[in-house]
DNA sequence: AGTGGTTACTGTATCGATTCAGAACCTTCG
DNA sequence: CGAAGGTTCTGAATCGATACAGTAACCACT
């Protein structure tokens, strides 16, 4: 009434062999704790038998661990895989996670959907990380009321019971605006990615921007136009439907068609500096001769653009690598705490003096 | 001795409402099994208990159901978040989990680490999906051993016991071969991907090759000689380091540079034309004028290329969407099936008839 | 009043493993 | 020879929820 059919546990493995369940875990967990000449008798009665190791539920529920960590994603679906700072990221976060060998699972929350018709509301995970997602998302209130360790990425800010990872994004800004004010420019434009506000030219107070990171960094933009002594109401703001370059260009066409007097142009990722260098090109205006562009992110695909872009560098594979660190501290019991990585501004020929 | 502190449970609940621990259970997975009023006022005592609701790792031991499929990578991890053709596959994948309410669970097998250290053997997950993995790997019978449903992409053919969706390579191969032959190609090479041998001129014969798609779709371009009555053995076999453009920019550089008598190249890839095409340019050869290309897959970029690219459509993100129902079917109970999905050629501006 | 049919809820067996305090046995040493 | 110390293995409690058979109450109808 053990060796029978159906389902095989470590107790048909245990009656098989002679010896307590306890033993036949152990062989699988413990090796230390048994004698090997036993153990290799164990592994061997339940491979003749079909037995396909401890039940995942089981231990999980046992140990409380379930080896997993979730991805928090609000963005489309599409863009996930697609944006080189989204993939550069999950490239540290799975590289991470690999070696602290636990799996990786992906929580889309698709715009208009419900956050409690999602994964996100059942699935085992001993924590979370939470990606660049809005302030106040509604998938926020239900991840945290799963009560497990969560690790914020850039945004938005959840107070001190969690980890946080991001990078000064306020000088990030400053220093990208000031090398072109340095460069000569006086006429900027800033071309900020989707908001949570209409596409097109920013009119309202920049507080009415939902997103923290772009509020950063129209602040920095604004910062450097004032400490040069420049009015930070002449920078002319739009924003674009997206982070794709396609976005980019549509907004940046837009932008040009509506301020021909432009001469540098500053962006929130350097897909969107892609898609204003092509907006520029359509125009007939050569960067960086005629219009200075400047990026953000280093993607790899910004020093391999024609012409090479000036950007800021943050240090996406790392952010993630950390984001994944900082959640494997939590999850073991350690206190949130907030890391800033570098950032740093590389010069590449997209940036150049005005034309006299 | 139940409203006490630490761990709150369905039990600590229906203590507190004065219900059994059934009908809490049923408050939350079948609201219409007890009164509506009854059923609010077991929500309401649980968020004043701080009830997070059914733990996971019971709710599955229990039924049995894990709420996440597992998705097997053996791809250096840099290419799952990069490499078009996969991330295309991931979007249908995670578009129908999310569909089906499930988790999706990433789990990358680094080149070089034992597959037994790694979540593969551990992970909860209904069933798996292996994509485009080497036959032979030592992850899959990792992974088989485990029980549980799988659906193979691609590669490697599993047998009977698990589903499959792919293409016909073959075909799509000698669409593409065809193509060029009929527009007066002779002297024709060929650029294949990572096939599991060293990269350059391939030598040996094609059995060598461990990726099956590789081999068939080398089967395909000779079919295609052989039916229009020319050698096979005339095709000019070059193999990459990867699947990115650059690694097919530096096999096609070297491929052009051995052999500039050939007016067209069939590619693995749209990655790999694009790189050939890159390649063609630094030798000063026009596109399609000096040398046609077609590409393989059609990815977005094929036909934002400058020239667009001519080559074989195969559905990605159908791939993915399907890949994910046949493991739907199978978590169901469902029995193993095959899918092939159709394949066509695109004709674009990277392929003309030869110079005269 | 009796019958049959719903609705609303309860009691309890069960999922499959891990863990930890000890039992049993074997060495070793004073 | 007996105590101390090490190994090796066992027993039983436990993790938290779900599902199913069953009870009780209530209603409607002849």
């Amino acid at each position: 009434m053990a060796t029978v059919s159906g389902h095989i546990t470590l107790q048909t493995v245990a009656d098989r062999v002679g010896v307590s369940r306890a033993t036949v875990s152990n062989a699988y967990n413990r090796p230390d704790q048994l004698s090997s000449g036993l153990r290799e008798r164990i592994l061997e009665a339940a491979a003749e038998l079909g037995y396909r190791g401890p039940d995942a539920a089981a231990r999980s529920l046992r140990t409380g661990q379930m080896g997993t960590i979730g991805l928090l994603f609000t963005e489309d679906l599409r863009f996930v895989f697609t944006d080189p700072d989204t993939t550069e990221f999950m490239r540290g976060v799975a590289e991470t996670s690999a070696l602290a060998k636990t799996g990786l699972t992906l929580l889309p929350v698709p715009a208009g959907v419900d956050p409690a018709d999602t994964a996100v509301s059942t699935v085992a995970a001993d924590g979370h990380l939470v990606f660049s997602v809005a302030e106040g998302h509604p998938a926020l209130d239900v991840l945290r009321s799963r009560g497990r360790p969560i690790v914020v990425v850039d945004e938005p800010d959840l107070g001190v019971t969690t980890s946080f990872v991001g990078i000064d994004d306020r000088c990030g800004a400053r220093l990208a605006a000031h090398h072109l004010i340095t460069l000569g420019h006086r006429r900027i434009g800033v071309l900020l990615g989707r908001v949570g506000i209409e596409p097109g030219p920013l009119t309202g107070p920049s507080t009415e921007i939902t997103v923290r990171v772009a509020r950063e960094r129209l602040g920095g933009y604004r910062d450097a136009m004032s400490e040069a002594g420049l009015d930070p109401d002449d920078l002319v703001v739009w924003t674009s439907d997206g982070n794709d370059p396609d976005a980019g260009r549509a907004a940046a066409l837009s932008l040009l068609e509506h301020h021909p007097e432009l001469t540098g142009l500053v962006c929130f990722s350097d897909q969107l500096a892609i898609g204003a260098a092509q907006a520029a090109e359509r125009c007939n205006l050569t960067v960086p001769d005629d219009l200075s562009i400047v990026g953000f992110d280093d993607v790899p695909r910004a020093a391999a653009w024609e012409p090479p872009l000036t950007t800021i560098r943050q240090p996406l594979v790392d952010k993630g690598r950390v984001a994944a660190d900082l959640l494997l501290e939590l999850i073991g019991g350690g206190q949130p705490r907030r890391i800033e990585l570098p950032i740093e501004l590389v010069i590449r020929a997209s940036t150049a003096p005005p034309r006299a």
